[in-house]
RNA sequence: GGAGGGAUCGCAUAGUGGUCUAGUGCGGCCGCCUGCUAAGCGGUUGCCUCGGGAAACCGGGGUCAUGGGUUCGAAUCCCAUUCCCUCCGCCA
C-alpha cells in the first residue's frame, strides 16, 4: 500500500508511477476524493466527541443532573453516531481502492510495456552442446519412472503429476541443499511455516484483495492455502516493532504452494512447470530502508549461487516498468534454459518491495531506542522453485541412453551420481 | 465437540459507571550521588490518527483482545466474535 499521505501530498508522483507501469491515473483521483471527503466527516465528528467529553466531565462534577444538557447531549451523540456510520462507509471504501493501488517502480527500473521490454542483467555458464537430440522432460521423466502423470491425473485432475522414486528423491535433495545453502552460508534462519493462513495475511501480503482469483480457499473456516512461503514469511511480523539492532532478519523456508492458474487454462499443461501444488523454497529479507537496494543484489545472488552449484547456464532478467508485480519496487527474475522443451524457465523472481507490504502487514522497527517506529522494507526471492529445477536438471544433464547425471553438488543428498 | 476461567501501557499487576487526564512495581531512558560495582535519590516513559508549525513542539480524537450496543458519560454493564488457559471427549 502506498502511503495516503504521499498520495495526497504529491499527486504527480502517484500519476507518473501508474503511466510508468501502463495502469490509469483514475482510481488515483478516486482515492484523492475520498481522502478529502473523509477527512472533513472526520474532522466534524471530533468536534462534537470534544465537546461531548467536555460536557460529560462537567455534569459528573454536578450534584444535580441538568436535564437539557443532557437532552442535548443526547442528540450530540445520535448525530456523532450518524456522521461516524458514514465516514466508516468512506473509509472502507478508501481503504478498498488503496489496496487495490501498486507498488512506485524504483528510478532505474527501465521503462516498458511488457516482457518483451525487460533487459538481460548477465548471464553464467554456456549451453551444453548436444550429440544427440535433447528429449523434454515430460518423456525422459515418463520413461525412467520418476513421474507419474497420468495418476496425478487420476487423483487430482490437470495439471498435477506424482514424483515417484528418484524423481520424488530428487525434489527432496534439492530442497535440502537449497536450505542447508541458504542457511549455512548465506546466514538465512530457516522457518516451517502454516501452509494455510488467515485472511488478513493475504491482505498483508499484496495478495487480497486484488488477486483472490488466484488463491485456494476453505470456506467453511476461512483458511486461505498459501500461493508462496512469502505470505506467512511477511506476515511473521505482523503488527509488530521490531526492537534497535534486530534487523536485518533474513528467513528461508521451504513450503508447497498452492495456485488455481486460472488465466491460463491450456497453456503449460504439458510437464511439470505450471501445477496446481509446487514446491519452493523462499527466501524473505526484513531490513532498514536504507539497506533495501543492496539487500535485493545480495538477494539475487543468493538465488543465483544455487544455479552456480548445480552448475546450470541461467540469465539474470531486470523486469521493466510494464512488466513489474504489483507489490514490486524492482525486480529480477533468474531463467534456466531447459534443452529439451526449448524454452527459458523462471527459476526464480527476486524483488524489493520496499514499505509497500510493510505497510500493508504494519511491520515496523525502532531505529534506536528513543525512536519514533518505522516502516521496514521488505524483500523476497525464490531459492529455488523446485518443479523448473528438476526440468533444468533433467534436460541438461540427460545423456543419450535416457539416464540423468546427478549434479556434484547433489550426490551426497542422493547417494548417487546417476538415475538410470 | 462439551464445561468452566481469562485477555488492562515492554513485562507483572490494581482497577465493578463520572477525581482513570488508566495507578503501582519491574524494565528502559535522562540526571544526581558515588574510589569502582551494586544500592540509593529525583525525573521521564506506548501506539494510531486529525489540525497547526520549518522544527522542537502544541491542541483535538481514538486506543484497556476485536466489532456492535446501553448511557449525558464505559477498562468497568449487555451481545457477538477471536485468541489463550484448565478439565472432559476425540486424535497423527
Amino acid at each position: 500500500m502506498i502511503d495516503i499521505k504521499l498520495i495526497r501530498d504529491n499527486p504527480e508522483i502517484i500519476y507518473q508511477a501508474m503511466d510508468r507501469r501502463g495502469e490509469g491515473r483514475a482510481d488515483v483521483d478516486g482515492i484523492i476524493e475520498l481522502d478529502s471527503s473523509y477527512r472533513l466527516m472526520l474532522k466534524e465528528a471530533e468536534a462534537l466527541r470534544a465537546r461531548r467529553n467536555d460536557v460529560s466531565k462537567q455534569i459528573s462534577r454536578m450534584k444535580e443532573k441538568p436535564a437539557d444538557l443532557i437532552a442535548e447531549m443526547r442528540q450530540v451523540g445520535d448525530r456523532i453516531t450518524q456522521i461516524e456510520a458514514e465516514a466508516n462507509l468512506l473509509s472502507d471504501k478508501l481503504e478498498d481502492m488503496l489496496l487495490r493501488l501498486p507498488n512506485i517502480p524504483a528510478g532505474d527500473v527501465p521503462e516498458g510495456q511488457g516482457s518483451q521490454d525487460n533487459i538481460e542483467a548477465r548471464s553464467w555458464g554456456r549451453p551444453r552442446e548436444f550429440a544427440f537430440k535433447p528429449l523434454p522432460h515430460w518423456d525422459l521423466a515418463e520413461k525412467l519412472g520418476i513421474i507419474d502423470f497420468q495418476r496425478g491425473v487420476k487423483l487430482s485432475g490437470t495439471r498435477f503429476y506424482v514424483l515417484r522414486g528418484m524423481g520424488s528423491l530428487l525434489q527432496r535433495a534439492l530442497i535440502s541443499f537449497m536450505l542447508d545453502l541458504h542457511v549455512r552460508e548465506h546466514g538465512y534462519t530457516e522457518i516451517y511455516p502454516p501452509f494455510m493462513v488467515k485472511r488478513e495475511c493475504l491482505v498483508g501480503s499484496s495478495n487480497l484483495p486484488k488477486f483472490a482469483d488466484n488463491l485456494y480457499h476453505d470456506a467453511e473456516e476461512d483458511y486461505w492455502f498459501i500461493p508462496t512461503a512469502e505470505v506467512p514469511l511477511t506476515n511473521l511480523h505482523r503488527d509488530e516493532i521490531l526492537a534497535p539492532g534486530s534487523l536485518p532478519i533474513y528467513y528461508a523456508a521451504h513450503t508447497s504452494c498452492f495456485r488455481r492458474e486460472k488465466m491460463a487454462a491450456g497453456k503449460d499443461t504439458r510437464g511439470i512447470k505450471r501445477g496446481h501444488q509446487f514446491e519452493k523454497v523462499e527466501m524473505y529479507k526484513f531490513v532498514d530502508p536504507s539497506t533495501s537496494n543492496d539487500e535485493l543484489n545480495s538477494l539475487v545472488d543468493n538465488a543465483e549461487d544455487i544455479c552456480r552449484r548445480l552448475e546450470l547456464p541461467y540469465h539474470v532478467i531486470q523486469l521493466c516498468t510494464g512488466d513489474l508485480g504489483f507489490a514490486a519496487v524492482k525486480t529480477f527474475d533468474i531463467e534456466m534454459w531447459a534443452p529439451g522443451c526449448g524454452e527459458w524457465l523462471e527459476v526464480s523472481s527476486c524483488s524489493n518491495c520496499g514499505d509497500f507490504q510493510a505497510r500493508r502487514a504494519n511491520v515496523r522497527y525502532r531505529p534506536d531506542p528513543e525512536a519514533k517506529p518505522r516502516l521496514v522494507h521488505t524483500l523476497n526471492g525464490s531459492g529455488l522453485a523446485l518443479p523448473r529445477v528438476m526440468i533444468a536438471i533433467m534436460e541438461n544433464y540427460q545423456q543419450e541412453d535416457g539416464s540423468i547425471m546427478v549434479p556434484t553438488a547433489l550426490q551426497p543428498y542422493m547417494n548417487t551420481d546417476t538415475i538410470r
